[in-house]
DNA sequence: ACAATATCTAAACGAGCGTTTAGATAAAAT
DNA sequence: ATTTTATCTAAACGCTCGTTTAGATATTGT
């Protein structure tokens, strides 16, 4: 046998994804990413073949970093009070460590959105999908409401976090916490 | 004398503007715009000097296009009622001819938001803030709103249609017009 | 008709991109 | 201790980017 990595792969991931997450999948270059993980561009080639896989595997443990937000998002009880405080949740994660960096899903998905990858803009697509499902969940607990009502309320909210992160790139918490409060505020 | 341009600036200019619309500034080469206006490199950077006079001369045909729904807006005399309709002004012109483009300057403010582009910012952030003053104008002529819930409804509307930008690219128009009933149920 | 010159085409520039390759280095197995 | 082989460094690849240049073309004023 020979020599072993000196790196740990999810730790050089990581930094990876907080550039990714940060400046977007083109305007981060191989030479940023070399810097920023400590590591040459050949240990980052043989590890996780090109750019693409890398990016890949940045948005997986994205997912996995966000996972516990959105099982416990998941497993509430609270309908629509529950939706309220995933909203908070997702907004605290960005200003930790004055990082404005938004949602990097939401981010992704404007992104790609006009772009041919049809891999990434899957999961994406899935990945709002499910959100988009559990919010109708919560909506539906309230009795009073109609299928209509529910669907179109659903809609507002995805569109309300949508624009959520891109805001959070250019605006206080504050303003997205009054923000929040305003847009929970007739449901 | 010798002889005179083959176009018209403010034609090429428009296609231009529709390209970098489309694709942000990053993502559109000078390839794409000789392409797509139909002139030489050469005559582009003589008439435009590089890529970021034409964006510059891009956002100001812009501007001119869209100042007619602003002068409205501004001469409006319904309060919040004209905040609504502008947001429904802003978003028809989206859509026509099938281009979910989202708004060209706030696309714009949000792909230079990490960039070290001040005039590109400081542009962009004047026009938000017009718009912003305009906004509080209206809110204003409700006279049972006291001044603290005005601001917050005015960085509500605000972050709202930032949203709606983003999510014009992604979303149909009757998604966004739901979405806007929505955000001025509580007004 | 001719000279003057702005506008055209098309090729080339250097820089940076993502990616690959060649060779030095170092650690595990015998 | 030597062999083996994965990992390292660093240079180079071909390509596209924004930009510039050289020379052909065409139109205007005399």
């Amino acid at each position: 046998m020979a020599r072993k990595k000196q790196y740990n792969e999810d730790e050089v991931v990581e930094k990876a994804m907080n550039l990714f997450w940060k400046n977007g999948y083109e305007a981060t270059s191989m030479q940023m990413l070399e810097k920023e993980m400590g590591i040459n561009k050949f240990s980052i080639y043989s590890s996780f073949g090109n750019k693409h896989g890398l990016f890949l595997e940045s948005l997986k443990q994205y997912k996995s970093k966000v996972s516990a937000t959105l099982v416990k998002f998941k497993n509430g009880t609270n309908g629509v009070e529950d939706i309220k405080q995933f909203f908070y949740d997702s907004i605290s994660s960005n200003f930790k460590l004055g990082n404005q960096k938004g949602c990097f899903v939401t981010n992704t998905y404007n992104e790609f959105s006009e772009n041919e990858d049809q891999l990434i803009k899957e999961q994406m697509t899935s990945f709002m999908e499910n959100l988009k499902s559990i919010i109708i969940e919560k909506l539906e607990m309230d009795p009073s409401k109609d299928e209509d009502t529910v669907l179109k309320q659903a809609n507002y909210l995805l569109l309300a976090k949508h624009g959520l992160a891109a805001a959070a790139r250019v605006n206080t918490q504050q303003e997205i916490e009054d923000y929040i409060e305003m847009t929970f505020k007739n449901l």
